[in-house]
RNA sequence: GUGGGCGUAGCUCAGCUGGUAGAGCUCCUGGUUGUGGUCCAGGCGGUCGCGGGUUCGAGUCCCGUCGCUCACCCCA
């Protein structure tokens, strides 16, 4: 079994039922976004390096052990995308979407990658879907972003969810409270875990994610970002909360809730399901509103979001998935595998033309007996056969079992179309 | 990277305290020479993850290794 072929740690196929479940989240999901003004985009799987390094941040999990970077051939470092809110800001930058009207709305799916130990929800290659508006730092662009994923996931039928969110700040105050928080850290550092001590001046704001005893102890006393942010940064959120207030879109506010990603600013949010193992977050995002300049470029507000397709799918509710559409199986007499005659060349012909029709059509394949044909037939859930002989076409009914013999393939196509349309 | 569980036919699994592999499902064929979704029979299909050890003999015991999986970490 070792010499069995395997994809590789992490990843997976998606076999025809789940490709089948995928395309009913990608439909969804794109009528929300676009009948909301979100325009598709696609990006490249692998950017610069230096496109993550500088904007996901030195000090995340993501940078310093996750990515997937190699050197070309050109001796160029590149690596496998981690997340695609970066990339579309380069893309952003690079096309001057700035002269286009603002926000820019967009929405992406496609496939990224991380290195980590695979786990339930957790991939090495895993698909994201997202929106990312640029070019507005308006309270209801957030509001409008959050309120999508939220409704998105609510049509999906994704189980017990609950929505997280609260302000970051903008990057002077965050900066201000960062450096409140460090003192306090310090202060502690005794009763901390090992890890937090060595992330206070890289990442304080982690400490709040650590389960330690000693860690949480002291984290209860600690100064909340909230209570310090800007004036203009409370206010933008309070107007965040308002909105979404407005639409009756419940949210808990939790004022320890940290992106794993260092380019957010003021608005974060996630969007959790109780219905997930221990991943169980289906998606997440925020403002950035100082992501465009990290990579070079102007100002450029922005907010977006992903959600995990497989963490959404885990947490959906099953659906049934609708059954390919036959409406005619083809099926030949005396049928011998790759003997063709006459029958066989006809049975083609027929199938052809009905295909021209637009009649979903079938033919046999593998030359299995008449018997076979019709099991096969059956098994497609094809509503007629017609059964080509030297002699002659025959047009069978699957639900009634009746059967005629009919003189001309088009005779067969014109009689499943009016089936059709019975 | 660390820890727990698991690794027997395509799939789901059985194989007791060691004696050289089974079932169900699926697929194919046959059951009147050309007819389906039920039934019956047959067939295809496995170096029991891999390597080593103990033993007269191991799927069954021991060691190692690889893989899958769940969890830690972190996140989608």
């Amino acid at each position: 079994m070792s010499e069995r072929p395997q994809a590789p740690r992490g990843t997976f196929d998606v076999l025809p039922d789940q490709a089948a479940l995928r395309l009913a989240v990608e439909r969804c999901a794109r009528g929300a976004l676009e009948a909301a003004g979100y325009q598709r985009i696609e990006t490249p799987v692998f950017e610069d390096t230096d496109v993550f390094r500088r904007t996901v941040g030195e000090s995340t999990d993501i940078v310093q052990k996750e990515m997937y970077t190699f050197e070309d051939a050109g001796g160029r470092s590149l690596t496998l995308r981690p997340e695609v809110t970066a990339p579309i800001v380069r893309a952003y930058i690079e096309h001057g979407m700035h002269k286009l009207p603002q926000p820019v709305k967009l929405w992406y799916l496609g496939p990224c990658f991380r290195y980590e130990r695979a786990q339930a929800g957790r991939y090495r290659q895993f698909w994201q879907l997202g929106a990312e508006a640029l070019g507005s730092d308006d309270p209801a662009v957030d509001a409008e972003s959050i309120l999508l994923l939220a409704t998105i996931l609510d049509e999906l039928g994704v189980r017990g969810t609950r929505l997280r969110i609260a302000s970051l700040g903008a990057p002077a105050s965050r900066a201000r409270y960062r450096e409140l928080l460090q003192g306090h850290l310090r202060a502690h550092e005794d009763r901390l875990a090992a890890e937090v001590r060595a992330r206070i001046d890289l990442n304080p704001l982690r400490a709040f994610d650590s389960d330690h005893p000693g860690t949480r102890e002291v984290m209860a006393s600690a100064p909340l970002l909230l209570d310090h942010l800007d004036a203009a940064d409370a206010e933008h959120f309070a107007q965040v909360r308002e909105l979404l207030d407005a639409a009756e879109l419940p949210y808990e506010i939790d004022p320890t809730l940290v992106r794993g990603l260092d380019y957010y600013t003021r608005t974060v949010f996630e969007l959790t399901s109780d219905a997930l193992g221990a991943q169980s977050g289906v998606g997440g995002g925020g403002r950035y509103d100082g992501l465009a300049e990290q990579l070079g470029g102007a100002h450029v507000p922005g907010m977006g979001w992903a959600a995990g397709i497989e963490r959404i799918l885990l947490a959906a509710e099953e659906r049934p998935v609708p059954a390919p559409i036959c409406d005619l199986y083809v099926a030949v007499t005396g049928n011998v595998p790759g003997a063709g005659g006459p029958a066989a060349v006809a049975a083609f012909a027929l199938a052809a033309e009905a295909r021209r029709a637009g009649v979903p059509t079938q033919i046999e394949l593998a030359g299995r007996s008449l018997k076979g044909q019709l099991k096969q037939a059956a098994r497609l859930g094809a509503r007629y056969v017609a059964i080509v002989a030297d002699e002659g076409i025959e047009l069978k009914d699957m639900q009634s079992a009746q059967q005629e013999s009919v003189d001309s393939a088009g005779a067969v196509v014109a009689h499943v179309l009016r089936g059709r349309h019975a």
